[in-house]
DNA sequence: TCGTTATATTGCAATATTACGATAAATAGT
DNA sequence: ACTATTTATCGTAATATTGCAATATAACGA
């Protein structure tokens, strides 16, 4: 089907699995180093610096910027991006939540 | 082209998008939970726990073991998965260094 | 051996994702 | 106004993912 069903789980379980999904991909992983990495954030370098088209990056940070990650601002004719730190700080509670969990199975189990 | 091109990004850059890969879809973050809660690991009471199909679900915790996250044990005629704890304690390792990342960008950047 | 139970695999339909060429839109400089 | 530069959007092709029915496989008990 190619459709998850959302309704059979929880609103955390599914934002959980929103906010995975932005990191799902190399190339967006490279692009949100590259915003931590760079003091003045980089817009249209990330381009140059990872090697996709600009459409295919484009898309990328379309992507980011809709789950809150990022946010960008025009600065002339180009665009600057950065992390949205807010954002980022809860996206990473919630998935320490998840990542920190205690098994309840013995050592032995499996 | 629905096909990553792998080849531009880092081992750590592929690596960490297919862990992440395993998060985004709220099935495999309900299994893992239900993984993490149950002292035995449950088998195919996930199928009933979960609301999706048995072949489905069948298809998840392949993957998911495939990533090395878990582990199967056949016991009978039923099979008793539960969390691989050192592949899971690297996973999160990787993923925690992304997320604590310090940002380079001034307050004012965006 | 036969039936039952539990899980895996196969095959397929529906949808999503990735990538990029072509093109549009927006802004700055002349 | 014209041009160059930068980014976004559209359209589309190729591939991946999700979900399930049907079926296969494996192990147990009678």
């Amino acid at each position: 089907m190619g459709l998850a069903k959302t309704e059979l789980f929880t609103q955390g379980q599914n934002t959980l699995a929103l906010f995975a999904k932005a990191f799902a991909h190399p190339a967006r992983i490279a692009i949100l180093e590259q915003l931590f990495k760079t003091e003045g954030c980089v817009c249209g370098d990330l381009v140059t610096e990872i090697g996709l088209a600009q459409p295919t990056i484009s898309q990328h940070l379309k992507e980011l910027k809709n789950l809150g990650l990022i946010k960008g601002n025009v600065e002339g004719t180009s665009v600057c991006y950065c992390i949205d730190p807010d954002n980022w700080q809860k996206m990473k509670q919630e998935m320490e939540v998840f990542m920190n969990q205690d098994t309840a199975a013995p050592e032995d189990c499996c």
